[in-house]
DNA sequence: GTCTATATTTCGATAGAC
DNA sequence: GTCTATCGAAATATAGAC
């Protein structure tokens, strides 16, 4: 607990203050961990990737990443916060709203779609990781975690809606997840083309 | 590798000889394991569960499980199978098909919510372990695995069909598992009117 | 078919040198 | 910050009695 290593108690935070403000990145080995993390998690799952793993990628030793980790938990969480933040950030623009209107949404959907996009890995090791995420989500309820997905749910309950909105609202969230990772074999993602067609049917979904 | 038991050399193949053919069906103890595994495999994931937590739910020990199934992945596979099943019948309908048109694709999805309304609880387990059923899949190209995945993204890969239809078949099938799965805690899954709203969703999303 | 051991292995985590 | 060495805790799987 006397520790004067970056693996202190802010359990997964984000190093908020981003230190070295260069031109060429020196990419941390903070961060070296996180993003070789990224890759086994989704490729093998959480439980199923070992330190050792991380380790042998990296070129080091397992005992190494406890210096900048707690734990393996802890890698996680960090991975977690990062995509926690860009969803955050989504829905901050209907904060205040009292109710959520179908173009809204679809102006909501525009913005994460490019997200998601941009940082598809991320969310991709998300997906891959369901179970494992909801587990440490029900052993920190102590965080400040009126999660993403209950502000979600929250919105798509809404009962001054009509079922058939927040039917619509749902399908369209689920067509940009579809299309980013059920299809993600059949469907170039990379393409210029596919976002522009994505926005169309989300918007013949979401027309009254 | 000599043994006389239900644990034999199929490896996770659901045993078509259902034996017990009566009307107030007895349910195997091989089938009280799935039905448990399928809770707790969803609950906590795969490699959360532990052979311990199965048989303490059951009410036996853990090398009782070992008479009826080779290993806890087996237990998946068989699980895995169940599912597996399903759709392989669904996709039957269009076996044989050069080309899939929309209006095909709509009937699809309409028999295929059917059948994921019916058996949520299985299809979900799926959705909520992927990473390891992945990793299962990898290790078994032994098997007859044109699987259903496979078979999906060679309809959604045909060149012969334009990007935009495509994206909207897609779409579509996320819609479908997004009102289930994202939305099961916004939208009741259970209620009678879910269906057809999503349906009409469907339809205009597959509209010409 | 189910039990009581027990073998075996793997992996997260720590201690302490450098 | 990274290393070697090791501890300790599961958890899968097996052996053999009942």
């Amino acid at each position: 607990m006397s520790r004067s290593s970056p693996a202190g108690a802010t359990g997964a935070g984000e190093d908020s203050s981003a230190p070295p403000r260069g031109e060429a990145r020196p990419t941390s080995t903070r961060d070296r961990i996180l993003d070789t993390a990224l890759q086994l998690f989704t490729e093998k799952g959480f439980d199923a990737t070992t330190l050792q793993e991380i380790a042998d990628r990296l070129g080091f030793t397992k005992a190494a990443i406890y210096y900048h980790y707690r734990s393996k938990e802890d890698i996680l969480m960090a991975l977690h916060m990062r995509m926690h933040q860009l969803g955050v950030e989504a829905l901050e623009q209907l904060r205040e709203q009292r109710v959520v209107t179908l173009e809204m949404w679809e102006t909501l959907l525009s913005s994460l779609l490019d997200e998601m996009v941009a940082q598809r890995p991320l969310f991709l090791m998300h997906e891959r990781n369901q179970a494992v995420l909801e587990r440490l989500h029900r052993e920190e309820h102590d965080a400040q975690h009126e999660d993403l997905q209950v502000r979600l749910v929250q919105i798509l309950s809404d009962p001054s809606l009509p079922l058939r909105d927040r039917v619509r609202m749902c399908s369209s969230l689920g067509a940009i997840f579809s299309v980013l990772f059920i299809g993600r074999d059949a469907l170039d993602p990379g393409s210029e083309e596919l976002a522009p067609l994505l926005r169309d049917a989300i918007h013949d979904l979401l027309a009254p």
